[in-house]
Parts: structure tokens; sequence; C-alpha cells
DNA sequence: TAGGACTCAACC
DNA sequence: GTTGAGTCCTAT
């Protein structure tokens, strides 16, 4: 049938299309569609709003409110971006973020689109390769660019990569680029990746691990939703198990998207999956190059992209055809985005996965709870990797009571974990040492006349970093100098570090053994995924005896001379009543103390305590992993926390503190009264001014019949907030700060 | 009376 | 969010 037989209200409504701009304060806008012009439902699109342009997104008919605007006001929409329209279970899954997390639907479309400027912008990039000089003309050829122009043969790509290939670094080969010896190629940025080989190379599984095996596989190739708990213990070979469904898929011709927690743990991840496919994945992440965010972005919209390998960012992309989704170390509290949409990648995952009709796979040594409870009750499908791959035994865990075993003055090591390390430099064994807290030292004061050093723009003390020698805000990013006097009393050298920061333990371990070679592991340290695979490269190589590291360490890493695992503070995490402290204690210790004894020699780990008794430590004593979990149900249960209730925390802020405050209060004075869900507050939040704004929270706790969402929503329209005044709302939080 | 600071509603 | 219109105020 020709479009002209069509009845003149089909025409109509074909003219006219509804489209989410990317901008949270405008509501759904029409327009009309120029003659010729094809759209569909996910189609995104320039128009003109006012005088300028905007972007939007074609959405389904009828699924966006608002009233229909007379045809006369109409617009005609000025132009179709050249990227694949979104696809429907991506506007599902943008719908549902929204309505879940109580975000702007713009909000959410924009991480889809604007996560890389990959809708304008160049469409080609700089690539670079061998001259064909020989360097002989040049003049003196150094080792370095010698082994480049011996490694890099016809290879071609960004200076990056060939310094992947060549072992040479960044530095030598823009030096090669100067000299002539490399020369730069103009590419379109569109060019495509090299694909994985499922088959390169096949490793061999245990039983356990194929069991697993043919369970995802099997889901994989069934095309359904099905969500997998995939429980396997430190060390039993999580990531090469996952790695069989994601070469079926691969086989299949579909996408698969591996979600990391941090970045320092890609290039870990990268080495492994170039072993088992030959050839790395596509990498998404903050800290890629705007060209490289480009390329990836467009090749994940055109399917060229296989295999993604990214930050909980990634979930967002939007995949051509996605085949199965991995979320590694599912239980990490970085999957829980703190700003902006407060999502969890976790379970939004798992939403992308049933839209998608993909299975999803929560890969953990220690899961939530949550997932623990979806699992238990079969909304998840649990499999479970027993044992340690190769026959390596769990290491052994005992506490040192700190209350007995006092660390002298000044000092934080007790005199167990002292003899253990002495031990280990001996046998030329490795050891870690965890303390999340980076820095030297959380606390400096004057000792003159007792001033302690503040963030002016945050309730928080500076952290010194003896390292970098500044005293840093980690809440605002604040850096200064160390004053040489006391800012109050203006005494000269008055200042004194208080409590314990990993670059204070390591100081102590230097002083304890001046011979060790001791490294600091944290976001300060190993901030760049470069960084991070230089790190791993020297422990690889035993050039580090002693690791003083943060949470960073806690995971991911494999270092089978590693023998050692000492915590610091193990009652650290359990301090300041956040409502998941036991259960990120539990994990934090299980994940660190996974890291030894992964070899063929067995590890040890020693907890550092002054609450022997306290049930999580007791727990992680025994090793009674079914013991802390029963616990902690119960105590959730009681609470009625996640998974037997919900919380929520509304935040107020606001510049002016009298306006904060007179807005929360307000609210509460209208708070809705219902007997499944109750709300505490208003109260200064625990951080009571943030990046210079006054903060106060309510906590919401809902029972599971509530309807928490439209409760929350229907609240916070009934009042009008002043300009200054931000309201945020985070559902299911994990920061309650 | 021109120009600046500010508020407010519309933008399709 | 941005913009332009409208309002009020002040410096000349």
């Amino acid at each position: 049938m020709d479009i002209q037989d069509l009845p003149l209200y089909v025409t109509v409504s074909m003219n006219r299309v509804r489209l989410l701009i990317l901008n949270a304060a405008l509501g759904p806008l029409d327009y009309k569609v120029a003659e010729g012009m094809h759209v569909k439902p996910g189609s995104v699109v320039i128009a003109p709003l006012g005088p300028r342009q905007v972007t939007g997104i074609v959405w389904d008919e009828g699924r966006l409110p608002g009233a229909l605007v007379d045809a006369s006001k109409l617009r005609v929409l000025r132009e179709v971006v050249d990227v694949p329209p979104l696809s429907q279970p991506l506007r599902r899954l943008i719908e549902w973020t929204a309505d879940y997390y109580c975000a702007a639907l713009a909000s959410v479309a924009r991480m889809v689109l604007s996560s890389g400027g990959a809708l304008g912008g160049p469409t080609t990039m700089t690539e670079y390769r061998l001259s064909g000089a020989d360097g002989k003309e040049t003049g003196r050829l150094t080792a370095q660019r010698k082994l480049a122009l011996e490694t890099l043969g016809s290879e071609q790509g960004t200076i990056r990569e060939l310094a992947g290939i060549s072992g040479v670094s960044d530095g030598v080969l823009r030096g090669m680029v100067g000299a002539g010896l490399i020369e730069p190629v103009t590419v379109a940025i569109d060019r495509p990746y090299p694909p994985a080989n499922p088959d390169f190379h096949q490793p061999a599984l245990s039983p356990d691990q194929m069991d697993v095996v043919t369970h995802l596989v099997t889901a994989v190739s069934a095309r359904a939703f099905e969500p997998f708990l995939l429980d396997g213990v430190t060390g039993s070979g999580k990531t090469e198990t996952y790695f069989e469904p994601v070469a079926e898929a691969i086989r299949m011709d579909r996408q698969v998207l591996v979600l990391l927690p941090e970045i320092a743990l890609t290039e870990n991840f990268l080495t492994r999956f170039e072993q088992r496919f030959g050839t790395p994945p596509v990498q998404w992440h903050s800290s890629l190059k705007s060209t490289e965010r480009r390329r990836a972005w467009r090749a994940i919209a055109s399917g060229n992209a296989q295999v993604i390998v990214g930050a909980r960012s990634a979930l967002f992309l939007p995949y051509a055809d996605l085949g199965l989704i991995v979320v590694d170390e599912a239980h990490e509290v970085s999957f829980k985005q703190d700003d902006g949409v407060r999502y969890n990648a976790r379970d939004v995952s798992v939403m992308r996965a049933h839209f998608e009709k993909i299975p999803v796979v929560l890969a953990s040594a220690t899961p939530a709870l949550e997932s623990l409870h979806m699992a238990n009750s079969g909304t998840y499908t649990k499999l479970v990797l027993p044992s340690r791959f190769g026959g390596a035994e769990l290491p052994e865990i005992k506490l040192v009571d700190l209350t007995i075993e006092k660390p002298a003055a000044g000092r934080w090591l007790a005199a167990p974990l002292i003899e253990g390390l002495e031990k280990r430099l001996a046998l030329g064994e490795q050891s870690l040492l965890f303390l999340n807290r980076r820095g030297y030292a959380p606390l400096t004061l004057c000792r003159n006349c007792g001033h302690r050093f503040q963030c002016p723009n945050c309730s928080a003390w500076l952290v010194e970093h003896r390292l970098s020698a500044r005293l840093a805000c980690h809440h605002c990013g604040l850096e200064t100098k160390p004053p040489a006097t006391c800012p109050e009393c203006g005494e000269a050298e008055c200042l004194v570090a208080c409590g314990p920061g990993v670059e204070r333990i390591a100081d102590e371990v230097t002083e304890l053994f001046p011979e060790a070679r001791v490294a600091v592991a944290t976001s300060d340290t190993l901030g760049s995924p470069e960084r991070a695979a230089e790190f791993i490269a020297q422990a690889e190589a035993k050039a580090i005896d002693v690791i003083v590291g943060t949470q960073l360490v806690t995971k991911g890493f494999h270092f089978p001379e590693l023998t050692l695992v000492g915590v610091v503070d193990a009652d650290l995490g359990l301090e300041g009543g956040d409502l998941r402290a036991a259960e990120r204690t539990y994990q934090q210790v299980a994940q660190v103390a996974g890291r030894a004894g992964r070899g063929a020699k067995p590890g040890e780990v020693l907890l550092q305590t002054r609450h022997p008794d306290a049930p999580v430590i007791a727990a992680l004593a025994d090793g009674d992993r079914d013991a802390f979990y029963a616990a902690e149900t119960e105590a959730r249960r009681d609470a009625g926390a996640p998974p037997f209730g919900r919380w929520a925390a509304i935040i107020i802020s606001s510049e002016d503190e009298r306006e904060a405050r007179a807005a929360a209060a307000r609210l509460g004075d209208n708070r809705p009264v219902q007997d499944d869900l109750y709300i505490l507050g208003p109260a200064p939040a625990p951080l009571a001014l943030l990046r210079n704004r006054f903060r106060y929270r309510f906590l919401v706790n809902a029972r599971r019949s509530a309807n928490l969402q439209s409760t929350l929503r229907d609240w916070l329209e009934r009042q009008d907030f002043p300009p200054g005044v931000r309201v945020g709302v985070d559902i299911d939080p994990y920061s309650f700060v």
C-alpha cells in the first residue's frame, strides 16, 4: 500500500512525533517530521527549541505523558543523527531506570548518548605506523627505539596501542614520531576492531567449572532472560569459567558486556581475555580519550564491538545485539553511582538482561545479601564453585586482639603481624597489609593550640598525603600545601599527624625492615590503567616485598607468591553505624584474605581487631560464611532492611544553611503518613557540609508492600523548592553520609 | 531615561 | 537548562 492510500489520521500521527529531550528540566515535546525524513521510535534527532537546537530521542507513541499541543504549534525536526536508533529494550530500560531511581528520563537518556560525544565530533583520527626509515640517517638509535622498530612490523594503531604491542613506553614512541621513524596516518574513526576468536585457547577446566559452564552456555544459546548468581570462593577460577559463555555468545555473533567495579582491575582482565580470545576486548571507562570513546560507542551501536569490558557506565551503551551480561565482583559498592542518577549497575544489569531477553551472571566470592537471597529463593539460578582452582587451599584467618597485643605508641602493627612480615621477608615471599585509608594520616592537629585542619567546604578533616606533600579533602577534592605554621596560633613546627593511613603504615614497615621493598597501592598511586599494569608487573616479578593498600587491592589480583595478608584495622568499617557496615567488613576482609595463598604455598591472614567477639569478626576467624550470612539475614529482617524492606535517602541541600533547614523542615511537615512506610528526619546529614552546600537528610524505610517511589514522588511534588535548594533522592542507598 | 539586576514563564 | 520579556531600581 502506498502512503497516500492510508487514512488521513494515520498520516497525521506518522507525521507527528513525541521526543524525549535530553534536558532534565524539559518535558516531552512534539514535532513534525519533514517530508522525506525517516524516523522511528529510538531515532536520535536534532530539534529546534526557541532560538536553539536540542538533541532528542523519538519515543514510542503514548509512553510519554503530556497534553497534545495544537498541530499549528509544531515545528519541523531539523535532522536525524546518523546513529542507529536506540533499541526497544534500551528504551524500556531508560524508562525503568528513571522510574525506579526517581530520576528524570532525560538524565538517564543522557547516559546513553552523551557519554562520548559520539553524535558529533571528528570522523577521523590519527594512528601511527613505522615510516620505513631505519633510523641510521637520523643518528643514534636507542635500545628502546630499536626494540620498537623490531617489534612493530606492519602494526598500525594509536600510540597507546603501539606501546602495548612493542612493550616500549608512549614517550619513546612519540619521540620516534618527532624523529620521523614513525609516521601518522589519518584513518576513519569507524574502522573495525579485530575479531575475538572464541577458540583461540581452550583452557583446562575442573569438573566443577565444567558444570557451571554447561549451565551458562545453555542459557546463552537459549536467548532468554535468566539471572545467575555465580558464587565461587576467591581463587576458584570464576573468570575462566564465565569466559566459556562469552565464547558461546561470540560464536553466535552476539555482543557481551562484562562489568568490572574498578578501572584498576581492567588491566589484569585484558591480559587474561587476550590469552583466551587472542585479542583484547573493547574497553569503556571514564579515562578513554574522546576519539577512542567515539570509536567504541559507534562500534557498540553498529555491532562491530563484540565484547565490551567496562565500568558501570558501560551498562547504558546502545548495544546492537547483546547476548550476555557478566557483572564481576558483583557485590562491589562501586557499582552504585553516587551522583547524578543514583543507580546500582548490578541491579540495572538484571533489568537490562530482562528487557534484552538474555542471561546475566552476577559473579562474586562474597555476594551481596540481596543477591544471595534472590538465589536462595529461586529467583536467580545459583551456581557454585566450592573450591580453589588447582588444589590451592583457602588461607587460615587468625585474630590479633589489639587490647592484648598493643602496638607501640604511634605504631599500628602488633607483634604477631610484625613477626609474620619478618618470616615472609626471610623466606622471600610477599605480604599484603590492608587498611582502607588513603594518605598518611586522617587528621592533622596543632600540638600547641589543638587546631584541627578541616576542609573549608565540607564537614570533614583534611587528610595528610605525605607522598604528594598535600593536605587533601577526600570529599570535594580540595588540596593545599601543609602550612609551616599553625593558621590558628601561629606556632611553627607544631603539626601532629593523628591516626594511620596506608602511607604511614608503609613508613612503619620501612622503619622495621629497612631492606624491604614496600609499595603503596591506592587510587592515588594506581589511578591509571598504565600505572596499575606497572604495579602488577612489579609485584609479579617479585620486585615488591610488602604491598600496603586500600580496598583497591582486595580483589582481582593474583600474586602466587603472596602468602601473608595483614588487616591493620578490621574494626574500621564497623564504626559509624552504616546500615551495611557488617556486610561490607565481611566482604572486604574475605576478599583481601583471598589474595593470600593462591599459588602452591599456603596463605595466612592476620586480623588486627579490638572486638574479637563481634559477630562479623568471629565469623571471619571461623571461616564460617554461612553463619555470617545467617546472622546478617536475621539482623536485616529485624531492621526491615533489604532484602526484607527498602530504604531511600532524601538529601535537601543549599549553599544557605537556613534555606536548606527551612526547606527540609517544611518537607518534614508535609511527610506522608502510612503504616507501611516510616520516615526519619530531617536531620543534618552526617556530612552536614559538602562542597559548600549545607545538607539535611531524611531516611525512609518502607515495607515491601509500600510503593516507595510513587510515595516519594507525590511527597516531593507537593512542595515547591526555592531555586538554590537541591533535592536528591537515593533509592537503595549505599552511602549514608 | 538608559542600563543593570532580577524574576518568571515558555520552549513543542 | 536557556532565553527573552517584563519589572523594578538606580545612576546620571
